[in-house]
DNA sequence: CAAAAAATGGGTTGTCCAATCCAGAATCTG
DNA sequence: CAGATTCTGGATTGGACAACCCATTTTTTG
């Protein structure tokens, strides 16, 4: 079980091999976030990835080391797509512009998916150790993003309260807002669990 | 795909019918519960039932008619679980005695499992329409259980700010604090998404 | 209590899917 | 450019699982 066994090219890899590799994960991603992780089949990754046969298990020792490798992706592709926005969550008016791009992401979804993240975690979690922990690795860079905005805050004396507290907790808005969100088919609940957690931020921020 | 359809035995069932179902839903339910929809096999749940054969089928029509009967169980069950302490939510003693209760609920449990209704929700929203609307509609009835008591402080004028918003990004934080906790085997993100919510409440409360 | 209806047991079938194998093509390396 | 390595294609296998069938037993009902 150890990480050559699970990963059978992983030591040389061709250009051709690299870009192959890509697309099975990219495809396979796109896929376990459609339809989950055990309704995604291997023969629906091929297909998509446009490659055939045994491709698959030249690139991974078998679904887990897919699965895996899928994880990290979804958190590269969710933490990348909000990076520009992290940078700005040290004050008020860029935690409400990170609001705003969360919810019109999911506008333009239809609220469909929920978090690539979440959602993979959701199915894992109690069948799937190692993939438990992918995923809780993926959701601490998230809240360690959220939380050195509001630590700076913390840090200039314009936030009262525990600044980790408070991240962990919009984190857990975030999550809580987008199942909802799925669930209902509506940004609602998103909108309006982040707007409460915003609010309570506020209400603990000195003006100057 | 009418009702009849799907459930063929619904019209006549016998005291002993009756348990013999009332076991494979509650069987079906836990099995759901700890390894999901898709790995809870059929022949698990006729094992766990202590059933044999054709059982399953002759209560119900297929998994998905036995998995629309597993999503009203739980959420019978999670919902009364909690009815004692509903009556309370009208007040901040109240709404934190929920809180300990919830926190407490998921320590014994050693945060394995999440939410019973939100794990069966996030793995069906994609791909199972009908499972959705009825976790949708198990949501609906928990967030009026919290609304009831927030409108009930609003209405006395002990509460500032929209009680339906309140409550729902307060069952949105519960969600998120569940999974999250789930995922790190930790109480403390349910602890303090609900702290936080709690308190941003209590920041809107008028002290008599 | 007798006929009808419901419940139970176990066996069967067909399908789907993860995983494996081997042969041949493309690509890298010395 | 030649030998080695990596990549690709297609075919196959073995197991698991949802769904179905029929015969037998138990329970209900008139």
């Amino acid at each position: 079980m150890s990480t050559e066994t699970r990963r059978p090219a992983e030591k040389k890899l061709t250009r051709k091999g690299q870009e192959t590799r890509r697309r099975i994960v990219a495809a396979a991603a796109q896929l376990m976030y459609e339809r989950g992780v055990t309704e995604a089949t291997l023969e629906d990754v091929r297909a998509a990835a446009g490659v055939s046969g045994s491709q698959i298990y030249h690139y991974f020792a078998d679904k887990q080391a897919l699965l895996l490798a899928v994880i990290e992706h979804q958190t590269e592709a969710v933490l990348g797509m909000q990076e520009s926005l992290f940078a700005d969550l040290d004050s008020m008016a860029g935690l409400r512009r990170w609001r705003d791009a969360l919810v019109e992401y999911q506008r333009r979804l239809q609220c469909r998916g929920g978090c690539p993240i979440g959602s993979l975690g959701s199915e894992v979690a109690e069948t799937n150790p190692e993939a438990r922990l992918a995923v809780a690795s993926g959701f601490l860079r998230w809240e360690t993003a959220i939380r050195d905005g509001l630590r700076a805050m913390h840090a200039r004396g314009e936030l009262d309260g525990d600044p980790d507290d408070l991240a962990l907790a919009t984190l857990a808005a975030l999550q809580g807002g987008l199942l909802l969100t799925q669930i209902q088919r509506e940004v609602r609940p998103l909108e309006v669990a982040l707007d409460s957690m915003l609010d309570h931020i506020e209400s603990r921020v000195k003006r100057p």
